[in-house]
DNA sequence: TTAAGCATGTAATGAGTTACATGATTAG
DNA sequence: CTAATCATGTAACTCATTACATGCTTAA
């Protein structure tokens, strides 16, 4: 779905290899979107084969050998179409949110534990960000119109962190003392 | 993952055919769980085989005949130990935040168009979801525990949906005049 | 008696996850 | 020279989406 896309930004922002994307998939690039090694291996392969990348002349490809890709015109025009093209928000689909209504039916054990855990992961989650947006976007290091968007991206994951803070604050203090 | 336990919840609330379900799973299911009824019937047959659903013996199995379906002893243990079984938050994957980031080193023309729909739709949904709360959990009317949790998970939805509305409004107005 | 729409389903495809396999490089 | 780990990949499976097929019911 946007998979493809997602390695064409990254790959435009600096070009690397399969082990280096993932990696970036796990930090930065992981609050937007996730992917793991495997998928991201399978789509440069697809990618490669269409023509939208290319594997840098450099180092050739035998098995285990380090391989850096980078994007070919074909690929920056399709990533420009996918942008332009409008698409509509996904449905929901939680299952924590699941989970509670779930509770209503069939009782609650050990619910409010499940709910601090994850409260305890989203705060994790909302620190780092911040401490993201303290050192990248400091008001007077944001002068291009990509880091202004870069910016914007951060402050969704920041925001959707707030979200569930709130929320599960909000729950587990409406929730029965011990259910 | 946990379809099957989104429909366990929606049959223990309510036995339904499998069109009912499709509807339901439109609208109030539709706030924390989405599926289409092609999904819907398929796992209807495999948790029917797996001795957790069963048919009401009333209306018999012909094709294009209704057939409504209850939950079996099996079925209601199984979403039990479900509720109790610990299971991390998703990692993020939203092609909105991901097309912001990639119009960052493409360019983003149109961009401010599509935002604007995103907002409108989110605005939409946000009015929905608050009518719903007015009307069916009203102070004085939420009383069983059953209640409060259905109430926390709308309010779930109505606050993901001002997370939505805060930020494509920040980000509206972070937008340079017209990219 | 036929067309509309209600109701249930199948098939094909695509996206994502889990488990495993294999070669290259480097530190002890 | 061998174990750890870096790096790239395959295979099998599950879940989700899209398109299509089939039978029943009812009202013009």
């Amino acid at each position: 779905m946007s998979l493809p896309h997602a390695i064409l930004t990254a790959l435009l922002e600096k070009p690397s290899s399969g082990l280096e994307l993932t990696r970036r998939f796990d930090k930065s690039i992981g609050y937007f979107w996730s992917a793991t090694h495997q998928q991201i291996y399978r789509e440069l392969g697809k990618l490669e084969q269409a023509g939208q990348i290319r594997a840098l002349p450099a180092a050739q490809p035998t098995r285990g050998q380090k391989k850096e890709y980078e994007v070919l015109p074909a690929g920056r025009a399709e990533l420009a179409a996918w942008v332009a093209r409008p698409e509509d928000p996904r449905p929901v689909r939680d299952p924590l949110l699941l989970r509670l209504r779930a509770a209503g039916v069939v009782g609650g054990t050990g619910l409010r534990e499940e709910l601090e855990r994850h409260l305890a992961l989203h705060r994790r989650q909302l620190e780092q960000y911040r401490e993201i947006e303290e050192r990248d976007f400091a008001p007077e290091r944001t002068v291009t119109e990509q880091d202004a968007l870069r910016h914007m991206v951060l402050r969704g994951g920041i925001e959707l962190e707030s979200f569930w803070t709130k929320w599960l604050t909000e729950t587990l203090a409406a929730l029965p003392a011990t259910p």
